[in-house]
Parts: C-alpha cells; sequence; structure tokens
DNA sequence: ACCAAACCCCACTGGAGAACCGGGGTATAA
DNA sequence: TTATACCCCGGTTCTCCAGTGGGGTTTGGT
C-alpha cells in the first residue's frame, strides 16, 4: 500500500462525495478541490482514474460534477485505494529472479504484512469515514459555542 | 513500509548472516550475492547502509567480511527494513498543508495501517527466520531422499 | 442558436528514488 | 609485499509522483 499524497487526495475527495451523496446532485472538482486544499487539475486525473474503475460516475456539461457509482457503504478504502495506486503492475520484487529457500520466507511475510494492511483497509467504507467526518464537524460546533 | 527489492536483498543478506553467525568468522559480499542472485556491487551499497545502522558489522582486508553487530535474536526485520530505507523522513503525505477534518481522519487510518504492518515486523527476529530456513532446508533434503 | 460551465484527453515538466555499474582508495592476513 | 576484501564517490537509466497547461467535447440555461 502506498499511502501516498495522491491516495489521500482520492479518499478526501471520495469523503466530499459521500457527504454529498444523499442529495443526489452531482460535486463538481472545483468544489472539492477548494474545500480539500487540492490542486484541482491533479484532482481531476485522479476522478478521472476513479471513474474509469467504477467508482465514480460523471456528469458532463453544465451543472454537471462526480457522484459516487454506489452506495457509500459498499466502496471500501481496499477498493479505493487499489483503483488509483493498483495500475502499476509489479509492487511486489520482481519474481522473475531465481527464488531460493530464503526469498520464499521473505515473500511469505511480505505477504503477512500486505494481508494485515489490506485487512484495515477492507474493514472501513466511506460510510464509516462521512460518519466519522459528521461526528468531528459536530464536535467542533460544540466547541464554538 | 516499502517492501521493494531493495528490502528484500537485505534481509536476504541478514539470513545468510544470521545462518553464518555461530560460526564467529566473517562471510564476504560474493560469498551472499552469489548464494540469493544478488548483484554483488549493489548488495555492498546495502551492506554499507547495515554497518552505518549498527545491524551489522565488518572486518577489512583479506579474510574479511561480514558480521551481525548483535545476536540475531535480538534485530527485529522491522529494526532491519527501517535501517535500510528509513533515511527518507516523511513517508506520509507532507503535513505542511492545511489540514481539514477529513484529512485528520484519513491520516489517523494511514496511522492504523502501518501500525499493523509494523505489528508484523516487529514481531519476527532474524532468528525466527534462520529457523524457518533450517526447517525448509530439512524438508528439501527428506525430498530428495 | 449561443454561451459558459463543466468534464475529457493528451502531453510535458521537475524532482526523487530504485537498481544498478565502475573507478580508485585503504586496511589486513599470509 | 601482495592479493583480498571492504570503503567511498560518482554517474546512469528508469519509473513514478505531483503537478501544470492546452485544446476538445458535452450540456443546461437564455
Amino acid at each position: 500500500m502506498e499511502l501516498s499524497c495522491k491516495s489521500e487526495y482520492a479518499l478526501l475527495a471520495l469523503i466530499e462525495l459521500a457527504a454529498h451523496h444523499a442529495k443526489g446532485e452531482p460535486l463538481q472538482i472545483r468544489q472539492i478541490a477548494s474545500q480539500q486544499n487540492i490542486p484541482d487539475r491533479y484532482l481531476e486525473q485522479l476522478l478521472a482514474t476513479l471513474r474509469r474503475g467504477g467508482l465514480v460516475r460523471s456528469q458532463r456539461g453544465a451543472k454537471g460534477g462526480y457522484l459516487l457509482a454506489r452506495e457509500p457503504w459498499k466502496i471500501t478504502l481496499l477498493e479505493a485505494l487499489e483503483c488509483i495506486e493498483g495500475t502499476n503492475g509489479q509492487k511486489a520484487p520482481a519474481s522473475d529472479r531465481p527464488h531460493t529457500v530464503e526469498s520464499e520466507i521473505v515473500r511469505d511475510i511480505w505477504q503477512e504484512v500486505r494481508d494485515r494492511a489490506q485487512a484495515v483497509l477492507q474493514k472501513y467504507t466511506l460510510q464509516d469515514l462521512k460518519e466519522q467526518r459528521d461526528a468531528r464537524h459536530q464536535v467542533n460546533i460544540m466547541y464554538y459555542i
């Protein structure tokens, strides 16, 4: 798993879309970008990737924008991250190298690490993040009063 | 965590050193490299990093080579990987960006993923890998008979 | 019909790191 | 003294990240 800036941008955008999802109307790149301080031309590319991955859909033309392709509780973070950074074929070290007993041991541990990371990302959906968001915003308002 | 080719090379070298550790005599780069099919000039750099990190020590001159700086059960994989790839300070996306409620949620999840990955790497020592190695080699011998 | 809002696609840049290769210097055992 | 092995520094090629920019296409509103 990357946990890069790119991945963070994608998740932030998806949280915004999840929060806006009940309204049923599309949300524009500009809105998301300004809310989350993301360069809009870059975010555009990420949303295009998410669209091609089937996680969001777009509405072209005036009053257009993006919507989640599915209900927010049906999209896990694992899906989102695999979509956004999954294109780069070999994240694992090339398996074409002749493998020894020792290299298999290392690969097994690599796999265990990946499995643990993926388990965390599997258990959260966009709905979960949206609820956390609402809860924390509520706390902020209470402090403000 | 990177889980790159570089990291794999480093762990393979450390396993070799752990396996050879009982003899008390140094092991040469060439030996390790040919055993594990690693380009030797590259491995040299990695061992230099591990030396600077205090995980191995070197003996210069003829009959020289590398030895573990500590007992194999006192070196965890987490230590080894942090040493080999840890110089790049922030693997996390720059925190200098203005952070929103949403970005904090994402960072928290990032942290949870990292913690899980590190927990796996923390629980294994070089001694564990050496024992796995011995066990699997033994199995291979039995098949051969 | 027109216009402006919005997405769409492609290309390019600068920087960082991975995965090497190579040359020459230095310590050390035999 | 000499061969062996580590030591240090530098360069190369490649890929990806993180953006920026230009021009094209769809669409709703007037």
